[in-house]
Parts: C-alpha cells; sequence; structure tokens
DNA sequence: GCGGCAACTGATACATTGTATCATTTGTTG
DNA sequence: CAACAAATGATACAATGTATCAGTTGCCGC
C-alpha cells in the first residue's frame, strides 16, 4: 500500500501537479511513485536540480531512491512531455506549457539560473527550414540560449529576491 | 626537446593544419605541443570525437597525455574559435568556418554522425530577437539540430561510402 | 643568451553524470 | 487468481569532467 510521498504543497502546487499527472497519464505513461516524486520535488524548488540534486532531494523521503531510478522516472516525464532536460547544463526542469507537445527555447540566465522556456514561431520556423535546406529530418532541436536576464543585469538594482 | 608529434596527413590537411595555427596565434592562444595535437586528430578523424576518444587517440604518441590535459587543450582551442564542443552529444568538433568567430548552428546525424555546420541569419536574427524580447542579453547561443541527413534517410539507396 | 614571470603541463586523485544487469515487486488484464 | 508486462531495488560500473600542486616551458625584455 505505498500512500504519496508526504510533500507540503500549496494548493496552487497541488493543482499543477495533478494537471501534470493527468498529462502523463492521458500519454501512456504510468504515474508511479516515484515519478510522482519526481514531480513534485521539481515542482517544489521551481528551478532547474541535476539528477542528483533531485536525488538528494528524494533520500530523505524514500531512502531507497537510487540514481538510476532517478532518471528512469526523469526519462518517463520527458517521454510525457512534462520535463525538459536542459542539454548545456545537464539539468532538468518541468515544462512550463506541457498542454500541448512542443519544441521550444530555453533561455538560461547566469546570474540566477532562472531558465524562461518560449515557443518562438520565427526560431521555430527558421531551424525547421535550415533543416530542410541542409536535407535533414530533423527530429530534435535543442536551442538554449544563456546569458543574463534582466533583473540579473540591471546595474545597482536591489536583488529584489 | 619536444619535437611535433609523428603524423602523416595529406598536403591539404597540413595546409588546413597551418591555417589553425595561426588563428590559435592571432586570438592570443599559445599553441602548444598538446593543443596541436589535438588539432592534429581533429583533423585527421574528420569528426565529432568525445574526450576520451581523443585522449586514446593521443596516448599512442604521446603516453603522458591524461583527461585534465585534453580538456585544457579543447578549452583553449574552443577560446580561439577553433572548436566547437556539441552540448547534445558531448562531443568535439574542428569548427568548419574559423575566420569569422561565430555562434552558428549545428546540424548532427543520428545515422552517420555526420555534423554540418550553418550559419543561418533568420535562426541568428531569431534567437537574437527573441533574447532581446525577452530581456536577455545573450553570451551564449547552442542550436543543434538532430535528425536524419539526406544519405542516410534514402530509402534503400546503396550506401555510398 | 639569460633571468624572471606567467602560462602550461604532468600526475594524481576525485567529483559528477549516466547505464547495465538481474532478481524481485507491482500493476493490469482476463 | 493466474499470467504477463512494466517498473523497481540493488549493485556495480562506465563515461565525462575538475581540483590541486609541484615542476616545466615559452615568452619578453635586457
Ligand atoms: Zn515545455
Ligand atoms: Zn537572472
Ligand atoms: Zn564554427
Ligand atoms: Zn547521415
Amino acid at each position: 500500500m505505498p500512500k504519496a510521498l508526504k510533500t507540503h504543497p500549496t494548493r496552487a502546487a497541488q493543482q499543477a501537479l495533478e494537471r501534470l499527472e493527468a498529462l502523463c497519464l492521458e500519454r501512456g505513461q504510468r504515474l508511479t511513485r516515484q515519478r510522482r516524486a519526481v514531480l513534485c520535488q521539481l515542482l517544489a524548488e521551481g528551478r532547474a536540480l541535476s539528477a542528483y540534486e533531485l536525488l538528494e532531494r528524494l533520500r530523505p523521503e524514500d531512502g531507497r531512491s537510487t540514481p538510476a531510478g532517478v532518471y528512469r522516472a526523469l526519462e518517463s516525464l520527458m517521454q510525457a512531455g512534462v520535463v525538459h532536460r536542459l542539454e548545456s547544463t545537464r539539468a532538468f526542469i518541468l515544462c512550463e506549457h506541457p498542454e500541448a507537445p512542443h519544441t521550444g527555447q530555453l533561455l538560461i540566465c547566469r546570474g540566477c539560473g532562472q531558465v524562461v522556456e518560449a515557443e518562438d514561431a520565427r526560431v521555430s520556423a527558421a531551424t525547421g527550414r535550415l533543416g530542410e535546406r541542409l536535407g535533414f529530418s530533423l527530429d530534435q532541436r535543442v536551442v538554449e540560449l544563456t546569458g543574463l536576464c534582466g533583473r540579473c543585469r540591471a546595474p545597482h538594482a536591489a536583488h529584489a529576491q
């Protein structure tokens, strides 16, 4: 009788979690204890985490977590389209727009670690056409733009969190 | 008296090597034995290699090569703009257009491993504008498009090389 | 050429990230 | 409940990348 792991999410987070869980099921992924736990942690953290950072956070609640387990859970969640992997930082983050599966762009701030997910039509069109022009049929598009976000670039602004 | 490593490049490769070496020097990188050796191997191989594949190939000629040494050489060559790192495969490849430092796009074939480097104005413009729109000042743009190249997609074509 | 200094190297150890394997457990289906 | 596929637990290992520090090398001005 494996009950859900104890977490204390806010009401909104709870709803977000349910929405993500529904999407996983719709897309043919079983939603198991480990997968739910990974989802919870990513939601609670609100930023990108490495697989081993996830593991650290899961261990206290489930001493049986292992690297392989975490990677397997992440694999399933990426399959379901609710998690993305950041290739340039080797981290994982919740999808911000999981309703429709998509090929997005990720903007990563060096300063605060913030990741913003975009779905820019011009970028998508341009990369698609580039593939065509060079005779490639693309099945994965990694677009990761790194720099400083507005807040981190502001000259002497108080660090408003 | 560390003489240059023994390699037997073609005449054309030799010229390419000299051109790359000149660029490294122009851009303020010392061109040492290890760096030259890494450059040679990448040129000889003509495809992307992981740091440890490079190490395997360097060891026979220079038993003192170490992972740290290879990574340091690669770091310098990337600084000089003559080598790129493929984030999505964790490999390194010679730049095809090293004359002008650039933010290019890489197309990677799953079938044959071929990497094609592009400098598409529309993609560059679109990613640049996306960054601006979201208030980011970008300093790195990773655009890696993976799929099947024309040859690998050809239905029953003979494997013409 | 020669001293002095910064950059680079060699050596070693270690840190991080990701997989393989296989016996066991769990969930679903009939 | 039986049977089967999927997922897990446990363990070990593979692949990728860094830290440290003593010693060496290349460069620059004399
Ligand atoms: Zn997304
Ligand atoms: Zn920021
Ligand atoms: Zn290039
Ligand atoms: Zn191909």
